[in-house]
DNA sequence: ACCTGAACACCGTTCAAGT
DNA sequence: ACCTGAACACCGTTCAAGT
């Protein structure tokens, strides 16, 4: 006992890395949260004095970018059994989606990090290049591309925290009594079922597609 | 000289009100953004000590639900000589779009305040009860609005940091030279002109309408 | 009723010092 | 090369004290 205390002691720890500062990073905010991320607690969770991570991550906001850059060049954003370019499209944001929910900070953490790795463009070179194939010039099928991540990601956010992160329609019209007669049409919306967000994806990623196809696609019919 | 000094520091200042609270936090958000607002500097900026704030505002969170109440309160998201639904949805969702343009930081304090003003849901009744005229029914009606939003919030957020808050392709891509044969389509899409925010707004928009349209019109045809 | 200052428990980051 | 602790300049908020 004495002498395996001792063993253990005499062993040198190795050297932190900068792999094991950002996997702490994720444990971190895959448990708690993007707000219970800071310096001190991952340093404290890593048994590290605060100042150890700066030898392996020049500030917060580089380590964010490497947990950016490490969850989003983790999914496979393209349909290796290609075929119709709706699919294409459908399953490359389908694929957002679910990185996105699986880990819900994601979201925020696009829209507060500086720089993405360029794999967050991979979606958009698989949308431009389907849209090409129905003949959309590249400044539309760019539009196009910004229309269907908005669509995404904001359904996302929806998803993890509410409409407009935290407020359901429910709750926010029960807050403010008096204007409950002002919103007759969301008051029978709301009454008439759950919510399904998968079906509500899917009705939003057609409804795009219908208008971009009915845009493009006229020689069709 | 000395009178009148005499005369200033025996008037007695008025108290603070909430309002005024507001619109000294109002006055830092405009002028540098969400992160320059703290309840420090806010005081300091009214000439009152930190904790004068909390006898009017119970904390951070509930000056800023108040702060996003003033401004969405503000807006006429109704076009009053209404005709055509299609109309109707367009200018309501112009109308968000204006007012998150006028000050930026709104669009992430909307997806951070807890608590919205029911205000917030003034396009939702717009946009369910434009959507009944044409035979959606509630449920799909919901969706095409969070559809709507979504696109327009994420857009504004464009806007206003870049895509993905402050990543522009062009610069993602020069950042990452490695990949840029990876990426031949984004390439020719960036090459090909300015970016129309104004035109990239309505295009979404009138795609969402047309794939809404195909949807609920087929008698029309 | 309204305001104040000191204090507490947090941040990110710099810097000089250790091995 | 890698780690440490003290220090700096910030946070939001509580609490006891003042008028």
């Amino acid at each position: 006992m004495h002498g395996r205390r001792n063993h253990r002691r005499v062993q040198k720890r190795l050297p932190l890395t900068r792999s094991q500062v950002v996997a702490g990073a994720i444990r971190i905010l895959d448990c708690e949260g993007l707000d219970a991320l800071s310096m001190r607690r991952l340093a404290d969770n890593l048994r590290m004095s605060t100042m150890a991570l700066y030898n392996h991550v020049s500030n917060k906001e580089d380590l964010l970018q490497c947990v950016a850059k490490d969850l989003i060049e983790r999914v496979d954003f393209s349909h290796h059994h290609a075929s119709d370019w709706r699919e294409r499209i459908r399953f490359c944001f389908r694929a957002l989606r679910n990185a996105c929910l699986a880990h819900p900070y994601v979201v925020r953490l696009i829209e507060i990090v500086e720089t993405l790795p360029s794999a967050i463009f991979v979606p958009m070179e698989i949308t431009l290049s389907a849209l090409e194939e129905i003949g959309a010039d590249p400044q539309e099928a760019s539009r196009a591309y910004f229309l269907l991540t908005n669509f995404t990601l904001g359904q996302v956010s929806y998803e993890v925290h509410g409409p407009f992160s935290g407020v359901e329609p429910e709750k926010a019209l029960r807050n403010a009594k008096l204007d409950e007669a002002s919103f007759p049409h969301i008051e029978r919306a709301i009454s008439d079922g759950e919510w399904d967000f998968e079906y509500a994806f899917d009705f939003g990623i057609s409804v795009i597609l219908d208008g971009l196809e009915k845009r493009y696609c006229k020689r069709g019919r």
